[in-house]
DNA sequence: AGTATATTTGACCAACTGGTCAAAGGTACG
DNA sequence: CGTACCTTTGACCAGTTGGTCAAATATACT
């Protein structure tokens, strides 16, 4: 499990995660097939077994790997910048992410939507951590005057699910904006919606 | 298939329906069984499939009352009424569906998610040609001076996404939150999101 | 080339799946 | 109370599912 991992197994244990992300994103983890998964990996289904030793394996290992990049932009966030600003700068890399990874945007959605039966515990400890403490800094720059009195917790939902609809409901935003590029408009109004909440008059 | 619905048909219909959303909503279509549904409804397997002639019949009986409930509230926007309060109303009736019919939502969700098989001709057609429409509308206000400039799409996507990230995250968001009630603050950042957006200064 | 090790595969299995069917058990109603 | 119809069920079936295993094949290294 430490260092033996030889070529082959890099190359296919990569391909597994990405054929994996595929049809778990579309189908969710009860809807999707070992099968499914080794064949968009060419690979047959016990060599596939012979790399991950479950199909819950290959599930877990793709959450775990995508919750880091999920929460990243997050941490990363500079509580001594500007607030508008860095709020406007998180939430344009959340979205640029729903357009640069989808499926890993609607592989979360459906773990959640789901119940989170296997996040549970990630969402009530590392991420509610997070955003309480994120929460605060938000709190000290209301107090400062700096931005308008928001609910800090809901100006969080509310990045998140601005950026994330556009990956999550794709299907859905495509079907009525017909060939228009539904990020070229949501940009802006992105921006628009946070600085009408944020920028003091 | 007319009228001679009798007494017991009625009852076992609502409860079949009762449960497949219960467990559609939670594991998706390909995620369910009948077996889940019927044990919920209190029936046999056969039973059920007495009622209802497939699995599938279940589901698509589910998205199509779902769908109508759904445009409701777009539909019966007050063209002539003042845009803001209109907008807002919508919303709020909105926010109040994630509310009350969370289910609902994330049946909804999760068949847009895993791509519509089963709902992409709708989305294309009738509810694309609704939101069409109210764009025109909204446009329509803009050109009148009553509200700030806004791509009316991304706005009603907006609406959606507010208040439906609610419902389908119901985990997540009750996560963060701990013991406190997410549509307390819900409603009032919804408002004061909408308003910043819209409300000339 | 030879051999130890890593990789791949076909055959297989038990559990589960959606769905069928004939027969049994209820219900309404004259 | 009889009978026509509605409802319910146990047994069953064929296809799919996650996962196993021993044998075959390829690879790396001396």
């Amino acid at each position: 499990m430490a260092k033996p991992s030889t070529r082959i197994q890099k190359k296919n244990k990569v391909m597994i995660l990405r054929a994996g992300l595929e049809v778990f994103s579309q189908f969710g983890f009860r809807g999707s097939t070992i099968d499914q998964v080794a064949e968009l990996a060419n690979l047959s289904k016990p060599n596939l077994l012979y790399y991950f030793p479950s199909k819950e394996a290959i599930y877990t290992a793709l959450l775990a790997q995508l919750l880091d990049d999920w929460l990243e932009p997050l941490k990363s966030l500079d509580r001594d910048g500007d607030p508008v600003e860095e709020l406007l700068n998180y939430a344009n890399r959340k979205l640029a992410m729903s357009q640069n990874f989808p499926q890993e945007s609607r592989l979360f959605a459906n773990e959640i939507i789901q119940g989170a039966p296997r996040m549970g515990e990630v969402l009530k400890g590392e991420l509610r951590e997070l955003v309480d403490e994120i929460a605060v800094v938000i709190d000290r720059w209301i107090k400062q005057g700096r931005i308008k009195p928001v609910d800090p917790y809901h100006l969080i939902f509310t990045i998140w699910s601005l950026t994330q609809h556009y990956a999550d409901f794709d299907v859905q935003v495509r079907a009525i904006l017909g060939d228009v590029d539904p990020y070229e408009g949501a940009k802006p109004h992105l921006e628009a919606t946070l600085r009408g909440l944020l920028e003091k008059t």
